[in-house]
DNA sequence: AACTATTTATAAGA
DNA sequence: TTCTTATAAATAGTT
């Protein structure tokens, strides 16, 4: 970046690679904050210059020794090395394994119940197993979904038109916990411009699966008149 | 550097920030390795992910230690061969920590995206969030059970039917990885005694949902002339 | 993962 | 060093 391409080996000339150790060292550091900030990571770097002075991040170079410590216990560099330690130590040590191991088996179960991962399942079965998991948690998202949306519909259906639906549906729903998975009775989300995928598990879907969220569709979508029916449910 | 400014701070979108994540991560470690050679002189990076994955400059990491150890040296972080013992401690109670930390972030992240516990979720928006992560997760299961099933199904009706369907679906599935949720082509696992809930989430499933597993459904349809409808809505 | 419109970083010059 | 400017690189949003 700037007015020519530059090789990629050491730079000879001694004021040139002065100056570009000074500006570079710079966006790196920067580069580095940037990537903690905005991706809420821990990020550490030191550069020593020729001459051995030291520049790092962060700065101030409070957390860089944690994170170092961090680096040592997670490359074992050090810590499994010592023949003399006590026996809290070797407590502490089968502790740690013990943590990562479960970590590890957790990180496992949520990479299959995400689906980014489902490799680990093998038979039918296992994925069976996974798949009622997850149209159980469906119901269940649903559900609680359909509580929230229920009440906001009751608020609305009173200024649009009073002599509507019943509240009936919605104070049965908030009377109980997340209890069974019913079938939702449509509910006038769209108004709101929430987006509203499929209320119920026996929902026929009408219109085409939006992939992404976000933006104000503002315009149009609120009046009330606008929607025709979009959905056959059978329950 | 981008189609639009950034603000510099925590990017909220758990997907754009994995995706910056990755991006940034390469661009920091590209820059560090830059740096080096061009100025020649010594640059470590450590980059620990959300999840705790360690990402590293140089690499292979066979300097970074000795890098440390120089760091250490120059701000006389450790060193004191009498309290090594001590240090490690120290680290190991600050890794215990941590591990646990992350631990109970990642349990609760399950809970959530198995619905145990909803309670974390207040917002329609997040039920939503999880919905499609939901939806998505069933359709990456269902797409791998399908894969499964139809080489299952292509070996049956060889034995059935031996001028029955062509293997050319699953043919076509096999060689991709879990690539999109097709559409699933009906297969015939019922004949296999395995239970087939539904297959992709436009079908319109005509038949009520368990909600416990277990047990051979075996017999007859497989459950398809079992439960009445309960009601039809158009909306 | 690939593609671009833009923003950033920076090489060279003053 | 610092400022300026032309240009190379990085990358945010999109597909």
């Amino acid at each position: 970046m700037g007015r020519g391409k530059v090789e990629m080996k050491r730079i000879e000339n001694r004021v040139s690679r002065q100056v570009t150790f000074s500006k570079r060292r710079k966006g790196l550091l920067k580069k580095a904050h940037e990537l903690a900030v905005l991706c809420d990571v821990d990020v550490g770097v030191v550069v020593f210059s020729e001459r051995g002075k030291l520049f790092e991040y962060p700065n101030p170079p409070a957390s860089l020794t944690d994170l170092i410590r961090r680096y040592e216990a997670v490359t074992n560099t050090q810590l499994l090395q010592e023949t003399h330690c006590t026996d809290h130590q070797q407590q502490m040590i089968a502790e740690i394994g013990r943590l990562r191991r479960e970590y590890e088996q957790l990180q496992a179960s949520l990479m299959a119940c995400t689906g980014e991962d489902l490799s680990s399942l093998t038979s039918v079965d296992e994925l069976d197993e996974l798949e009622q998991q997850l149209e159980s948690a469906l119901s269940k998202a649903r559900a609680r979904k359909d509580e929230l949306l229920t009440s906001l519909d009751d608020e609305l259906q009173l200024k649009i038109n009073g002599n509507g639906r019943h509240g009936a549906a919605a104070v049965g729903v908030e009377t109980e916990e997340i209890a069974e998975p019913l079938p939702p009775s449509p509910s006038f989300a769209y108004l709101l411009n929430v987006k509203e995928k499929s209320a119920a598990s026996t929902m026929l879907q009408l219109w085409p699966q939006a992939d992404d969220d976000d933006g104000d569709v503002g315009s149009g979508g609120g009046g009330g008149g606008s929607g025709p029916p979009r959905g056959l449910q059978l329950w």
